[in-house]
DNA sequence: TATGAATGAGTGTTCATTCAT
DNA sequence: AATGAATGAACACTCATTCAT
């Protein structure tokens, strides 16, 4: 005689998954899609055919296909943030040139291998992306980080806010130029080039 | 035989412009649009309502929906390269500092002016706006000052094209934090800050 | 043995209502988005939301959407048609005119209080309202009325039904007429309009 | 040789014809099949396959699908004023009784051929039918007659457009009964019933 | 009685582009 | 150079209804 729990199917994959379940699963459909053939040359049938799911239910968990692009821009942002977080409090609290390396150079890392997603969840995503950049936790963690620092007398920083908008420009710059035209140049020696330009801005090195 | 003038009223407003006139007129309607509402949300009926000109008339100038905002683009890079150019061409040939410092002046100057339009045919442009960042008259033209000065022992930078992009980045950072957090600070003070920025990372000064 | 309400937790507010509450409530909730919206633009989801409940318990009382009009027309027309009754039945048996005036008189300011919800109920409603209009106690409570009196007498009307939905097709366009283009006529003055046009009609008045 | 005619393929039925033209093949497709299956289980697909054109064709000439019927309604009001109008214009000026017994005759006659395009423009119609039945050339037709007769001392109305409005809901109601419950009543009979009860209602008789 | 996740058929509408004149 | 009627592929989104708990 079969155990009892044998008389119910035990494969019974449950159709019905917890809500938050199945958001993540359109999500990762999506990405995956977007990044593939870019977000308006992928349609909502797509993501539910890859997701396995019906069209109804896409619109269950989202109210638009936007809206998909947002949730998947705020999880980007969350993720790439505590990447810098983690780098930046494996450093000494008050070694903040350290600090301010461990950023740029998790920053670098982070952007290099993530350029695509990054450009998705930032480029296609409509209300200008100027003013998300603005105040996004990743800028203002680089903006806390300068401020603190100068607070410190670590360097000089008379206008912390626009500083890290610069040298996050700086940045962003050299990793674009780096991957429109690779150079010979090794991921570290970007990296080294990133810090010393960070450093001569804020006036830590004059050689 | 009637006299061939005779034959056409003479006060025939001739319904056909030279091309060239139709098609700046095109142009600029459809530049006014795309500010207006953006690229994608406007439509070619739009655009020909708003010139005045029939449908057809469009395709007669332009190939495509997406050939009118890459001469609107190209119309924005000669025009802003223009300006940088006659700026750092009232320098002496020798006086490095100063040509940097004009072409500063004048791209903070452009650029507010001109953000909205920048947006526009920069970032509604498909092909990943980072290539072309790369490599338009503008971006070239600071790489090559950097590099000259770097020739003539003016100032330090082993990677000219390196050092520009992450000064062009920085320059942008700038201008983008102003416009979005508009600061008391006033035109001339943003530029001076960008202008310090530049000279400390190129090992001009140190304070 | 522990007492028989010892087993049920005694402050149990019962989660669920007796069946014909809820109906009720459901109804409620439905003829008030009916009438803000109208029925195609209400849609089930927001019934349910407003009556506060979970979209199956709508399809536990409801067969389907339109089922829930159909509720709401019966309730309608049997509440109006009980203002007529009892309207008519306060006239003695036999005097004919009177009871006419007092269902034409109630009939007016019924419609006049409802309108809204008549048209929802009448309007909405597919098979065709016409057949409705037919066959509805109301309509056949003015044919009997029309028909006993002048089997008795009080007036003549050889087709009785077609008298009937002559009259009330009369009565309707007056306070039709009414509601789109209000006079500065008194509702008063409107009822008695309207029986003056009954009265000649049926032959009982010559002025 | 051929003629030079011949050259020219001879059957050359020109692709696109003058707009109205179009438009009015569309409007017979949508009417004929909104006839048949109703307004909205009819699609836009529907509409243009019947027509022989392409989808853009359609909102190429209407602006949305309500579009149509709007047109359709308009088409339908015109030509049924049309019909009334010649009625009436048959009779002597100054025959008032005539004239409103040719206006009552057509329209019986008219909505008994018509009456399913009538509920199709009618009911379908969105912005309730009771406005659009307030001003529309033919009650405002009617509305006149009564006007002019009683000024003439033909009948008494003194309050004109309550009367048409009271006049056209009788008519109306008998029509509508007919229709749902046909009796062995021929047409003519019909007619003679609406028209003594009009003339009741106007004191023109006492019988 | 009540829940709420899942379904999926159904459709109006947009719009870049073509082409005969 | 210019017209404007015609095309037709493409898609996001809605929503009534079901059903396993």
């Amino acid at each position: 005689m079969p155990p009892a729990t044998a008389a119910a199917p035990a494969t019974t994959r449950p159709r019905t998954k917890p809500a938050v379940v199945r958001r993540e699963e359109l999500m990762d459909a999506a990405q995956a899609l977007f990044l593939d053939k870019g977000f308006d040359a992928t349609s909502v049938d797509e993501i539910v055919a890859q997701a396995g799911v019906a069209k109804g239910t896409f619109y269950f968990h989202f109210k638009t296909k936007d809206d998909v692009l947002r949730a998947l821009r705020e999880r980007f942002v969350v993720k790439f943030h505590e990447r810098l977080e983690s780098a930046v409090a494996a450093c000494a609290p008050d070694d903040w040139s350290g600090r301010l390396e461990a950023w740029m150079e998790a920053a670098v890392d982070g952007y290099l291998d993530q350029f695509a997603l990054h450009d998705l969840v930032f480029h296609e995503f409509r209300p200008s992306s100027r003013r998300m950049q603005h105040d996004n936790p990743i800028t203002r963690h680089l903006a806390t980080l300068i401020a603190d620092g100068a607070q410190n007398g670590a360097w000089t920083a008379p206008y912390p806010r626009l500083m890290a908008a610069m040298l996050f420009g700086g940045f962003h710059g050299a990793v674009d130029e780096e991957i429109v035209a690779p150079s010979k140049t090794t991921r570290q020696r970007l990296t080294a080039e990133v810090l010393r330009f960070c450093r001569m801005a804020l006036g830590l090195a004059c050689s």
